[in-house]
DNA sequence: ATACTTGCAAAACATTTGCAGCCGC
DNA sequence: GCGGCTGCAAATGTTTTGCAAGTAT
């Protein structure tokens, strides 16, 4: 685990790596969405980011949210819902989702990241990444009915 | 395996047991979304439909994909789009995407559907199903470069 | 007869784009 | 200085909603 300031200097190094640019906004944006555990959304990460940046606008999240997604600085949340959820975090690992409240937890399971892939899959193409999506109810959705 | 009118008749039956009324639109968007095995998006299917039932409205297809799925009559596909894919197929499988395409394919792997989840999720709440999402490139996609 | 569903239109929500000025390199 | 990035505004894309008329049960 890395702390905060190695990650933050390894992602200004990752975007020189991509050719990107390494502006305030992007740092601010990078760095609120990696402190974040509930994977959240452009809005709610521009809600949050607005009282450290007053003047950052919601077109520059979203551009800079689809920019690091793109270049697989971040990644963007594999959902059923109608608004992306995104996460810095990069290392493997899955996601569960109540179909109630919509809270998405992570949670590792390495069966799924090493098994060896089946055999159909042989020839489709080249397999980047694996992301478990489990749907259920969560605890507290359940206990309030 | 069953055949489209065994499945048409039992798609009326599973209707009625969750007292959504049997309407033509249902009947037709629903056949038309299980012959399809490229997981239409709800304007896709629309247009598709619209040989048949001219005066199918799209909002109708959104309201009742939407329905369907809140029934679990049908899935919504997990994905990182903005529209909404759909299937019909409810049967234990996953998906791979191609990200240069978007094609989404299907696939079977048991080790998913039967491994038994890891601990830190015992006490998560009920999971209801696994969806596994493989993202990559496609055979066809790598050699179009 | 009643309540659910549809189609139309409009609204709401989510995301993208054009452009002028700014700023990292 | 050049080219990429931002903020503003507007456009586009996607989905939802209110309502009156129609239809399944």
């Amino acid at each position: 685990m890395l702390h905060h300031s190695e990650k933050n200097k390894s992602f200004e190094m990752a975007c020189r790596q991509k050719n990107l640019r390494v502006t305030p906004q992007r740092i601010e944006i990078y760095k609120e969405l990696s402190k974040a555990k509930d994977h959240p959304t452009a809005e709610t990460l521009h809600k949050r980011l607005l009282k450290r940046m007053p003047t950052l606008s919601l077109d520059t999240v979203y551009r800079t949210l689809g920019t690091l997604a793109e270049h697989g600085l971040i990644h963007k949340v594999d959902t059923t819902e109608s608004q992306a959820h995104f996460e810095a975090d990069l290392s493997k690992h899955h996601h569960v989702i109540c179909a109630r409240c919509g809270r998405i937890v992570d949670f590792d399971w390495p069966v799924v990241d090493e098994s060896e892939l089946p055999e159909e899959l042989s020839n489709w193409g080249h397999v980047e990444r694996r992301s478990l999506i489990l749907h259920g109810i969560c605890r507290d959705c359940q206990s309030t009915h």
